[in-house]
DNA sequence: GCAAAAGTGTTCCCTGTACACCCATGC
DNA sequence: GCATGGGTGTACAGGGAACACTTTTGC
């Protein structure tokens, strides 16, 4: 990673392409360019979940002027003139679920000039965010994302709702092509950094838990054996003491993701 | 791939992250749109290639305003107000390079606020665009890149030189991270879809450069014998009836690629 | 005792990897 | 005949895939 430190800017160290900032950096960035959008530029968020043993995506209501229902899109907004894209989709990300620390993948830019073709997306974009939009390019970024009950107290400018990837709404701009090309994309960022799918688990979960993650995933079934010999064989998975109770047949023991022996592992794997 | 037809638009089926449009096509954008640069975004191409068995990247030369060489950077510019990224990097490739239907693939947006930081940097575009810049926002594009004759005959708006990875100069705004970040980039991309790499070789190649290309983008060595075993599981490359001649060794075979069985292979493994 | 889900082992095949020698050609 | 690079086979290890039954618990 190369930092460039020049004219006394501050040289913030920080992953390439991951976005774990804490939300005070966030909230700093906000205050310093509260004033001014950069009308050019918007950040779209694809959040993904699983819900009723469905891939679904959270999508944000879309109200005209009067407040009333129009319809449906992916969180996103423009960003701030001075605000980077990895912090605005942090921030996108809170203002719409209240959920921070989410790893966050930038996946793609999406800047057809056709995408504001649509006069009314247009007109509505104008109207919510009080600028002028000629030109639209926006950069897309990814998450997996837990449904907490952080999520019903998000900030109440946007509702959200989950709604399956195979039943979407009609939706603004390209936001269906946007999560169509997610959804293609999550399976390989699971498949280069697994540790990803702990950060949407709950700290301690079953083989059952993780298994139907993977499998709702990838959109296929698993063998129950051979899903468990591999967990054993990964040794940052670790069995704990801790089982279901009050469960109406035979309790699942818990298992916990250990990230000091992932990271352990990757950087061994990554020197090869 | 989901496309939408709106307000009589022409709906150009293309790939989703794949650049080969004709040059017909961008020259059509090119003429539509020649009057107004888009201040905002611009597009940059990181072009791979092989020379002197190491992994080397071509870099423009940078001129000031009396045509004085100050430096070099990465063939890339302003996108015009109504050209579609993908089209704007086939231009800045085919301006550099002179090169047509290459495989180029957007592979990151580089969009923090301090890229722009360096003022001399900043200063330099103004005087080469004749647009006034605040913050820019680069998408970024990767591609295996020939080096054949047609290069040399490029417009002679750029100079162009090879450039060894590991040898960098002093590079404008953040190239060198987009340079990191491509030859990390690169590597996924051959993975999965091993047929840009034959789009790189000659129609005819042996065994030997074959497995070169691999080394040095893999930078690692390979073994003859198992590289050997695995071209001839891969059904997609063909042994054909000629040899080398004029060595001074034993004649090596020239393999070709079977881009149809590749796809059929391609297409019967995505449907899984 | 029965419903419901948890948990467990073996076999086979395929792929990757390690490793050393003979072959053809030009000079 | 020798220097140069081309071309070949075997043995082992590890991982993925297929496959069915017993265990535990609450009711």
């Amino acid at each position: 990673m190369i930092l460039k430190k020049q004219n006394g800017n501050r040289a913030v160290p920080r992953s390439s392409y991951i976005c774990t900032n804490p939300i005070t950096d966030i909230m700093d960035t906000l205050n310093e360019n509260k004033a001014t959008l950069f009308s050019y530029v918007s950040v779209d968020c694809v959040l993904l979940g699983i819900n009723d043993d469905k891939l679904t995506v959270l999508l944000a209501e879309r109200k005209n002027e009067t407040g009333e229902l129009i319809g449906y899109k992916l969180p996103g907004s423009l960003i701030y003139e001075n605000e980077d894209l990895d912090d605005a989709a942090c921030r996108i990300l809170n203002e719409s679920t209240g959920l921070k620390r989410v790893q966050l993948k930038q996946f793609r830019c999406f800047g057809a000039p056709s995408r504001t073709a649509n006069e009314l997306d247009v007109k509505w974009l104008e109207s919510t965010s009080r600028v002028k939009i000629s030109r639209l390019i926006t950069v897309a970024y990814l998450a997996l994302c837990k449904k907490t009950k952080k999520m019903s107290s998000a900030s109440d400018s946007d509702v959200i709702r989950w709604c399956p990837i195979d039943k979407l709404p009609p939706l603004p701009f390209d936001h269906k092509e946007i999560i169509d090309a997610a959804v293609r994309e999550i399976r390989f960022w699971v498949e280069k950094e697994p540790a990803i799918i702990f950060d949407y688990l709950p700290a301690k979960f079953t083989a059952f838990q993780l298994r139907r993650t993977y499998e709702v995933i990838y959109n296929r079934e698993m063998d129950v054996r051979n899903f468990h010999k591999k967990m054993n064989s990964l040794d940052y998975i670790m069995l704990t003491d801790d089982v279901q109770n009050g469960v109406a047949h035979r309790a699942a023991r818990y298992y916990r993701f250990d990230k000091v022996k992932y990271n352990q592992q990757r950087s061994r794997f990554n020197k090869i």
